[in-house]
DNA sequence: ATAAGACCCGAACGAACGTTCGGTAGCCTC
DNA sequence: GAGGCTACCGAACGTTCGTTCGGGTCTTAT
């Protein structure tokens, strides 16, 4: 229990240069943190925690005009549709994700502790933005045409990114395995986190990234080394 | 591909003896499949399908009665609403799962194995019955009061066993790990396949319950033996 | 001071929702 | 052949839904 609430640093995706109703944006003032991206941030954080509460089908804009304080047409303002709603968040939840993950994967050249960094980095966001990740994962194919489209972009973006890094791990480490098999099953794990995690029984996310990385890793690294031998050694892989 | 539809062979439990409309049962006839244990039945197969599609909140009673050939108020001559709909389908689903199991278990002793079991036994059913199982998983949290309760129940039920089974292994082989986290890390990998597999590219349920079974007890296994060395020698472990 | 926006509201729109009501057609028993 | 029961239906009930309309008020630039 190092800290108790994890502010992610690193370079946040800004979710600015928006239109204020159906109109286009001014021009520009990409700096961001106008009045009308503040109070949009305002409001998907209060959407995130309806969403996560009630599902998004489940949830209705008069819950969120009630959390929110403002009126349901007022709401109107600030996006076009409850469904560009789901859009934005979680659009916004996986850049950030994602850009915080390229900043730290800089950081290490090791295959092995990049999937470590990948673990924490995903583990770490999670539980400080739990409401915004559940719906990220709950209401995954709930968007439809561009928006779902540009969405599942992403999502085969992040992918990608963890395929790489097991695929530099088997290379350097002359391993056999299903590449895809392997990513699934750890985002089966990491992602299956929202639905048991509770803060007050469990581990922070820097342990619990440690003891999925262990599992994951020697499960990775153990299974059949070069179609040789069987010596697993690395079975400690912190520096 | 050794088999493309796979049929569960053991003792599902019937879900049968149940009221018509809001009255109660006539008596003594619990041997089932009376005409209105098959409609009903029939229309749980088709509800899991729309729910499956749809989200439970999503899916309306109109879908299931165009879906089913049925008037709208023909319907709840079978259920009184559309949340006991939904926790029949779960019940029933979980039930037959757990049963299937129990009688898969009774087959070996050997710790090791019984897991492969446990995992054989998820995958087979998941990957025979998507729709309920999306079901189970995706709307987990949904049901409320005595419904949500007592489908909770049995879902710690088959938590439990899981546990328990892990807790063997640990004792036999003298391991040292999260029994906690390494269940919920097995159920993440396991209950997330719905949300990927497909199919046409992905294995059969046995080689995916092969792969997923070498990743975590490898993982398991291999962790910290004993506290003592870190010779990690059982990389290969089907008999 | 005034025009032009940005910001926000009360009130309503039509559609869709889960559920219920009153009834009917067929079946089996006495 | 009357009574009772299962199985089912058309039509509606009252509610809630997402969204829109026609305005306001407040801020800012000229």
């Amino acid at each position: 229990m190092a800290q108790s609430h994890i502010e992610i640093p690193s370079p946040a995706p800004a979710l600015s240069g928006r239109k204020p109703a159906h109109g286009r944006r001014p021009a520009a003032d990409t700096a961001a943190d106008t009045r009308f991206d503040r109070q949009l941030a305002r409001l998907l954080q209060h959407a995130a925690r309806i969403f996560c509460d009630k599902g998004f089908e489940g949830a209705s804009m008069r819950d969120l005009s009630r959390a929110a304080g403002m009126s349901l047409a007022g709401l109107y303002h600030y996006f076009a549709s409850k469904e560009e709603l789901l859009y934005l968040i979680q659009k916004h939840t996986f850049e950030t994700i994602i850009a915080n993950l390229r900043a730290r994967l800089e950081k290490s050249a090791d295959p092995e502790e990049r999937i470590r960094i990948f673990i924490e980095n995903h583990l770490e966001y999670s539980l400080a933005n739990k409401e915004a990740m559940k719906v990220l994962t709950h209401e995954d194919d709930t968007l439809k045409n561009e928006h779902g489209a540009e969405v599942r972009a992403i999502k085969r973006e992040y992918y990608r990114i963890c395929l790489d890094l097991l695929e530099d791990l088997r290379k350097a480490k002359g391993l056999q395995f299903s590449g895809r098999l392997a990513v699934l099953s750890l985002f089966g794990m990491i992602n299956w986190i929202y639905t048991w995690h509770n803060p007050r029984v469990d581990a922070d996310a820097g342990e619990l990234a440690r003891g999925m990385g262990d599992l994951f890793l020697s499960g990775v690294l153990a299974g059949k080394a070069k179609r040789k031998s069987s010596e697993a050694k690395n079975s400690e892989t912190r520096p």
